[in-house]
DNA sequence: CGACGCTTACG
DNA sequence: GTAAGCGTC
């Protein structure tokens, strides 16, 4: 083939990438694109997004390739540029693009996208093909044995994902050709929106830390996971969201990490669901007649950590300061908004997915389905006591005087209970409702 | 082969 | 309570 076009969406990386991978062995000539979309705003994942196209870029041009960057709609752009390479009326060809490669995904927007492209691509003579890659194992590529379209309940799934083969991981291709004279394009600037170091964009940075956390850390991801104020868990979400890290490279790699491994299995798990059903963020998925409370005030304090449980409001400052919350954080405080406020889980997914740096439609909005009791939990009534699970798993208190200061002084016995202090704490709300 | 019911298991 | 998996008709 002469030339390939690799569409980049969440699959920012030169390692283990099936579609720029088959792009580099088949064709003479590959351009990978990026297509910054201002219809889709990456809002607060922008610096990390800006982070991760300048680490790409940069990995690309050492495989004397580039990293090529338009704005605008991704299939217009790129049947835009594609055109532009095989040259039109005003001549100038630098190749023949023969085909179209880009890493499937799962949401609505982005199998609209994909359809789009698959249909200008056709009208244009040019291939169009959708490679594995975003997930372990590939949506659809295990469904019950018993007839439908994908699994419904976690614990079936996971023993099928365990048991199913999966493709080789890919090296990083050793050299990248780009068609002459190609315009590469201006990358986003780096933005403000980096709310912590915690959280540098990239391949590069994300491969450094998979190989330390492998070596280091996985052991203890099991007895560790759940401690909110530990650094236990692996961190990774940012990254895999945005494709900086293969979850199929991981999976493979943490061999010995079965609890850690459970949760890229979710991750699959959710992304297979969204597959089946797209609606996922807007629509019940097991409609149970609920009713919500339309309270804007509520839903406010919820927003600013300040509804007077410690560990909720730990959990939502976070979020607001560090744009990540710890996985059992997100736990509480959504069952806080969903169960005690009774508030709509749109909302509170929406504030989410608008936040996290590793926010995206499969795992935020099936996890908050989860939690509302309209999801996948065979267990839909399922009860929480944030205090006991504070006391839990946040025994000293270290999470909460963390990012609530207004609870710095307040003895470790009461932290998680403030109210119970006969003159409660100066500066800190009463609670909204009773936890439990 | 598919509908149906039974058993098992479920964050 | 509900889904999966399997055996049976």
């Amino acid at each position: 083939m002469d030339t390939v076009i690799v569409l980049l969406n969440r699959d920012l990386r030169v390692h283990d990438h099936p579609a720029l991978a088959a792009a580099c062995a088949e064709a003479r000539r590959v351009v990978p694109l990026f297509v910054l979309d201002p219809s889709v705003p990456a809002g607060r994942r922008s610096g990390f997004l800006a982070e991760s196209l300048a680490d790409l870029r940069r990995s690309l041009r050492e495989r004397g390739g580039d990293l090529v960057v338009r704005r605008g709609d991704p299939v217009a752009e790129t049947v835009r540029l594609a055109r532009e390479i095989t040259g039109g009326a005003d001549g100038g060809s630098t190749g023949v693009v023969e085909a179209v490669h880009v890493s499937a995904d799962v949401s609505a927007l982005a199998r609209r996208r994909e359809r789009r492209l698959a249909e200008e691509c056709e009208r244009h003579r040019m291939g169009f093909r959708a490679f594995p890659g975003v997930t372990v194992v590939p949506p659809g590529a295990v469904t019950p044995s018993g007839g439908g379209d994908h699994y419904r309940v976690f614990t079936p799934y996971w023993r099928a994902w365990q048991t199913h083969s999966r493709r080789e991981v890919l090296p990083a291709p050793a050299r990248v050709t780009l068609p002459e004279g190609l315009d590469p394009g201006v990358p986003p600037p780096g933005h403000p929106h980096r709310p912590h170091e915690l959280f540098r964009g990239g391949e590069t940075v994300a491969r450094r830390r998979m190989r330390q956390w492998l070596k280091y850390c996985v052991a203890d991801y099991a007895a560790g996971h759940d401690d909110l104020a530990g650094n236990r868990t692996s961190k990774f979400s940012p990254y895999l969201r945005f494709g900086c890290l293969s979850p199929l490279e991981l999976a493979s790699l943490a061999e010995d990490g079965d609890d850690f491994v459970r949760q890229l299995c979710w991750r699959d798990f959710f992304h297979q669901v969204t597959m089946a059903f797209p609606a996922i963020n807007r629509a019940d998925y097991r409609p149970r007649g609920l009713t919500w409370n339309d309270d804007a005030e509520a839903l406010r304090a919820w927003k600013e950590g300040r509804t007077g449980l410690p560990i909720v409001d730990a959990g939502m400052r976070q979020l607001l300061e560090e744009g990540w919350m710890h996985n059992r954080a997100r736990l509480l405080t959504s069952w806080f908004l969903v169960k005690r406020l009774r508030v709509d889980w749109r909302a509170g997914a929406d504030h989410f997915f608008g936040l996290l740096l590793d926010g995206d439609v499969a795992n935020n909005y099936g996890n908050w389905q989860w939690v509302a009791g309209t999801g996948n939990d065979t267990r839909p009534n399922r009860t929480v006591n944030p205090v006991r699970q504070a006391r839990r798993f946040d025994p000293d208190g270290e999470y909460v005087r963390r990012y609530v200061p207004e609870l710095r002084n307040v003895p470790p016995k009461t932290l998680h209970e403030p109210w119970r202090l006969p003159s409660g704490v100066r500066g800190y709300p009463p609670p909204l409702v009773s936890p439990a």
